[in-house]
DNA sequence: ATTTACTTTGACGTAAACGTCAATGTTTTG
DNA sequence: CAAAACATTGACGTTTACGTCAAAGTAAAT
């Protein structure tokens, strides 16, 4: 009725599927943004799916340009369920502080789109120009 | 009829116009990625417009996630005049990864800023029944 | 019961991108 | 022209995000 025995895996295979390395899931736990979900007596470290997730979203956060101590003050607004109620404006000036930071970014980004879309129009201009002259 | 007189500067103003320190300034001249455009016999160096203009650009690719190094390898792209002929095919290939690149960064950014709305009214939810409750 | 393959905890190493003195020279300003 | 503000060249320091041993224990496969 309850556990679905929740298909475990050492470090080695969570590194594969993550696209890391063991060393780098290490690394995440001792900043405390990703720990195993069980620890054997021999001392090896045992991972879920959960865990997985998890490795992914830092990935994914990693790629927006956060740093992972930035990531260590935010990811967990992705999986911790929001049922305490401590601290909530504090959570609310935090991602409203990343989604403004977002903002930025992504019209900074339309900037740039604008300028290389301009950058490639005027080098195709040329190259027709230089195809009609001589080649 | 000619020179416009160029309105020069020096580092430090540089800097503050690009939103760097002198010392970053110089690390990317080291780099071979922003010369100034004069030297004066006291050694001090002397900028104008365009060195500011390469300078942002810099800024903005690094903000893509390019290291230095790769940015001294394509920032040329964007400031030489586009008269010669050879390997104009290569340029346009490169500013088109890099427009791809722009562009899937961009859709990333949209979607982690949809993420911080629906987390951040969701957090407010709570809020607003945590108020109604007790408080 | 051995190999063989993995994993553990240190601990030192590294590459990138600057920061931060220090000692000294230059330019500007009152 | 003296003080304040700015710049120069070293050169060592720092942070981030891991890489890379080393020594030793554990698990899996034959």
């Amino acid at each position: 009725m309850s556990g679905e025995a929740p298909r475990e895996m050492r470090i080695g295979e969570l590194a594969r599927a993550g696209n890391v390395t063991p060393r780098t899931i290490r690394h995440y736990e001792q900043l405390g943004l990703l720990r195993p979900s069980e620890r054997a007596a021999s001392g090896y470290r045992y991972y879920t799916e959960h865990e997985l997730a998890r490795l992914k979203k830092i990935g994914r956060l990693k790629e927006l340009g956060l740093s992972l101590e930035e990531i260590s003050t935010v990811i967990d607004l992705y999986f911790e369920d929001p049922t305490g109620i401590r601290g909530k404006r504090k959570v609310i000036g935090i991602l409203e502080s990343h989604l403004r930071e977002v903002r930025r970014r992504r019209s900074d980004l339309e900037q740039f789109e604008r300028e290389l879309e301009e950058n490639i129009a005027k080098v195709r201009r040329f190259l027709a120009e230089a195809e009609h002259g001589q080649d």
